[in-house]
DNA sequence: AACGGTCGGTTTATTATATGAACCGATGGT
DNA sequence: ACCATCGGTTCATATAATAAACCGACCGTT
């Protein structure tokens, strides 16, 4: 693996659950020589990628990321032009909606917008990767990615989150196909027992699935007449998405879609 | 240099005049090999720092940037905190207000807020880097830094960019010894030549200067009177901002301050 | 106050990795 | 038909990354 791949990959052990990481740990939480993280993380810290913060000297995220993250945002509104849409799908259905992307081969939330509708609601504040398998997003996404990509992460080693996640490769890649069959994707309690969920795909200006949105709720609060709103609303916000970001829709897709208006 | 660094000056490439460069541009801008440029670009793209795009397969910043900014705000939140303080601080004082990061030893934008009072405004859409020299918000930092930072910036080649630039090392010391005595900074046409602006430093939970706030305006409508207004709304934007981000000022700062008001 | 363990950071010889010139097929303008 | 340039690839060479051992500082225990 190259140099610049372990300095990268640095970035990505900081979590919403341990945003400051000492050297030691980093260098035993990246299988990596404590000299060599050393220069790693000098090297980031040089360009504010990191910072080191308190007597501790810990390292967190640094200053850096917002300029570049608005320079790609001033280019590209991904967030920005997502976020309206999202809150009104919220508050639509009156449950909890959120946005992932497809970033580095795997899917990461980006946003959340909840409802206040309900005093009980679904939060994943700490969430920082969305398995695959297990959520309405991944199988959202998944369905519409090169085989390639999918047989590599029905390859992986499929964790049991709860006693409903399905994690047999052959019966994912059935219900992939019926994902794509039907223009949304469903978990019922696959990835936190009591949550159900239900996720469209959204495609960018490049013409690919990048992400997916989604809205979870409680599996109590699913009724059938509440199903329905929630997919009608899934597939208006990913058109509107979709479109908000230049992308287009898959001829099938928009049928699909249009059916189940 | 490391590998590591070499590839994150990719990243300092795109600005938003070029938000869009190819392969062969940018390893002319980076001074490299075009071989070891494709291997460091495509290290990043698999990191989603950067991404490939259209026919022409021109590089641009990537999606995870957002991500990890997003990451970087939820535990230090630095931007959404200033924001409507900058807001604030434009409407006051009728002028364009805007908040910029030491990053890497460099001056950066990071967010700027317009007032709708004048038809004419001072905009700096595509503004990447601040020069220390030419502007209120250079000075400011530059004389809340370590010597040795200050120095090393003095002695750089520094342009002049328009007639009333002052570029004499000496000089450029004795107006800095002089903002530190002030507790604010001006600039009188030294980076456009229309362009008047103040600034104060900022500081954060480190206890450094990390960032000041200006506001600019043009030079014809920079009465004494609105001078005053300026400088005291400085102070006090300076003071929230500076507190919203857990900072202390430095006591003789808020003596200046609080003498000011 | 002496101890053992950990911290962040530095040094060094060793070796793996980055590098750059030349090359490729594709594309686009003259 | 031509030439220049594009993004990307190859491979021998040389440079830059690596890992172990070490350092002083710090901290809670004994």
């Amino acid at each position: 693996m190259g140099t610049v791949s372990k300095a990268l990959e640095l970035l990505d052990l900081f979590t919403r659950a341990s945003p400051l990481i000492g050297l030691s740990d980093m260098a035993r939480l990246a299988g990596l020589n404590k000299a060599t993280c050393f220069r790693l993380l000098s090297e980031l810290a040089e360009h504010g990628l990191v910072e080191q913060v308190g007597t501790a000297r810990e390292y967190r995220l640094g200053p850096a990321l917002l300029r570049l993250a608005a320079l790609r945002e001033a280019q590209v509104p991904t967030r920005e032009a997502a976020m309206p849409v999202l809150q009104a799908l919220a508050q639509r259905t009156s449950e909890t909606a959120h946005l992932s992307l497809l970033i580095g081969g795997q899917l990461r939330p980006l946003v959340h917008a909840y409802s206040s509708a309900h005093a009980t609601r679904v939060t994943l504040d700490d969430t920082d990767t969305l398995p695959f398998h297990a959520t309405s997003s991944g199988l959202a996404v998944l369905a519409f990615q090169p085989d390639a990509f999918r047989e590599t992460v029905l390859a992986q080693t499929l964790p049991r989150l709860t006693r409903s996640t399905e994690t047999d490769p052959g019966t994912l890649r059935a219900r992939i196909a019926e994902v794509r069959s039907l223009g949304y994707a469903e978990s019922r309690g696959g990835y936190e027992s009591d949550v159900h969920s239900m996720a469209v795909p959204l495609f960018d200006a490049l013409g690919g699935c990048s992400g997916a949105v989604a809205v979870a709720a409680l599996g109590s609060r699913m009724s059938e007449q509440q199903r329905r709103l929630i997919r009608y609303s899934l597939m208006q916000a990913g058109t509107e998405i979709t479109t908000l970001w230049g992308g287009s829709l898959p001829s099938d897709i928009v049928t699909l879609w249009r059916l189940a208006a």
